[in-house]
RNA sequence: GUCUCCAUCGUCUAGUGGUUAGGACACCGGGUUUUCAUCCCGGCAACGGGGUUUCGAUUACCCCUGGAGAUGCCA
């Protein structure tokens, strides 16, 4: 029998890290093996379901190459893959579970059950439902179903027993009847199944072979059992992932920052760099190998290779794969991803001139390796296109020195521009290599000739010209800049710093 | 409260009944360098505790402790 293995979130927010590395290795697995990879929308809880969620999961299982087989829009036989749009199966079934006794309908009010929570919780007690209505007869809850009285239908836990399932990576694993969630609702008021319910009977209903989720259902597995069960169904395979936690331990959420793979991708991650090191989040492949493409990962996975215990996102090595992967991405294709980045900030037009692409390009180089997020760029290039003003003067005085002498620096550094042969286009790289080396020499000699640190001489020149204590390298930056808006900002600084 | 799961460096992890317990990130040094970054070299750093089995346990079993999750008409 083939694989065939869901992702099947609910459109009640951005999609999360947690969702993904879920999806992600269902994925996996399903290419694996050569199975199918099945895609469907929880979308059951109307209150909480929007449009907006939606959409932000398809862009981001596209942002991030993951294409199901099946789902909206891709019917394999099995759909609707939507299940707002299955809401009769659900109800139908739910009765035939009322029929053969399985389940029950239940009238209590929802301020009823809140009150039992409140005494269970002030008297210490296990919480859970009173399971007052299960003793109703058949007669009398038909006839107040008939007069019209809200209902919900819960499900007819057995009072003893055992139910257990084998997990493929935990083993075997389950719980006494009696510390099952006491008779869940499995059909709600406004006629939607829950989550137990409609998961069950979907992922029969679409052959699921192995249901890959996070250990956070291990609890409610034997409930889902105990529905396959009742139904005369045999249950998938479960395999239950290792949670993804924040720094504390607690699971990831929004207040461990950024945990949606919209803002990732906002704040300029790269989406091979994302899903690289979430792979690793709870699988390893040896002990040495870490880069994984989507390609490599879609062969190399295996279940054997997941872990028990929960993992803990590292925001800072998730950066140091984004550098990695930045630097080994095609240069052509990096600079159309950074170039809307700019015209995005109002700094360059969109699209960019001629002029504005090629001093880009004349400044690609110097700024690639020096790039952690795509978004980078921004603060590394701004002094190119916008006058950045002085900045903090007091950064342009090196150590050891004080105003005056930075001063004094800068005019020698204005002279030795002021000398300098017009720098070459940015186009013509020996040449703006061989400028740049020719400007080198040049500072070092008049700085050893006047018993000056190159540091200290080049470091004032720095913040005149991008008004900032880091920068690219010095050299390239002015002759991308021009001499001329470059010996502008040099002499606001003299003055600047004479008058300190 | 009850139930369930988990436990190797700070983090992600590899690993084995006998290993100097390996790698990566982070961190700390050093080198390259014009600042930053890259790159290179080096360092720090772990089997939670107690028992049992065993000639020998980090590895198997039990208990404890610790952490997490569930306990919704959310998934």
């Amino acid at each position: 029998m083939s694989v065939r293995v869901r992702y099947a979130p609910s459109p009640t927010g951005l999609q999360h890290i947690g969702g993904i590395r879920t999806a992600l290795f269902n994925y996996f697995f399903a290419r694996a093996n050569g199975g199918s990879f099945i895609l469907r929308i929880e979308d059951t809880d109307r209150e909480r379901s929007t449009p907006e969620a939606l959409e932000d999961l398809y862009s981001t299982l596209e942002w991030l190459g993951i294409n199901y087989d099946e789902g909206p829009g891709k019917d394999g036989g099995f759909g609707p893959y939507v299940q707002s749009e299955r809401e009769q199966l659900y109800k139908d079934k739910a009765a035939e579970l009322i029929s053969s006794g399985k389940a029950y309908p239940c009238f209590c009010s929802s301020e009823r059950l809140d009150v039992i929570r409140e005494e269970q919780k002030a008297a210490k007690k296990s919480i859970g439902y009173d399971r007052y209505c299960r003793g109703l007869s058949p007669d009398e809850a038909d006839a107040r179903i008939k007069a019209g009285e809200k209902y919900v239908i819960r499900l007819k836990v057995p009072l003893e027993g055992k139910t257990v399932f084998d997990d493929i990576i935990l083993g075997q694993t389950g719980r006494k009847n009696k510390d099952i969630n006491p008779d869940p609702v499995i059909l709600k008021t406004d006629g939607f199944p829950t989550y137990h319910l409609a998961n069950v009977i979907d992922d029969h209903a679409m052959g699921i072979t192995h249901i890959m989720r996070a250990q956070e259902w291990i609890p409610s597995g034997p409930l889902h059992v105990l529905i396959y069960e009742a139904f005369g169904w045999k249950p998938p395979a479960y395999c239950h992932l290792p949670m993804v936690m924040g720094k504390d331990g607690q699971k990831l959420s929004k207040r461990h920052g950024s945990t949606s793979v919209s803002d990732f991708r906002k704040n300029g991650y790269l989406p091979e760099a994302l899903v690289n090191f979430v792979s690793l989040l709870g699988w390893s492949y040896d002990d040495s190998r870490e880069f994984f493409s989507m390609e490599d990962l879609c062969s190399l996975f295996s279940l054997e290779k997941i872990n028990k215990s929960p993992a803990v996102f590292d925001y800072k090595k998730l950066d140091w794969f984004n550098g990695q992967y930045l630097r080994m991405k095609d240069p052509e294709e990096l600079k159309e991803m950074l170039l809307p980045l700019l015209a995005g900030e109002g700094l360059i037009s969109n699209p960019p001139s001629s002029g504005e692409r090629g001093i880009f390009n004349g400044a690609f180089n110097i700024i690639r390796e020096r790039l952690k997020l795509l978004n980078d760029v921004v603060p590394m290039l701004r002094f190119l296109f916008t006058d950045p003003g002085i900045g903090n003067a007091e950064d342009a005085i090196p150590k050891k020195m004080d105003a005056s002498e930075a001063a004094k620096a800068l005019v020698l550094g204005e002279k030795l521009l002021l000398e300098a042969a017009d720098p070459p286009d940015a186009s013509d790289e020996d040449a703006c290599e061989a400028w740049d080396e020719v400007m080198d020499g040049r500072f070092r000699e008049k700085a050893e000739k006047e018993k000056l640190k190159i540091g200290a001489m080049l470091q004032p020149l720095r913040l005149a010209v991008t008004a900032s204590k880091v920068s690219p390298p010095l050299f390239p930056a002015i002759r991308l800049l021009g001499l001329d808006e470059s010996l502008k900002r040099i002499k606001r600084l003299i003055d600047t710093l004479k008058n300190m």
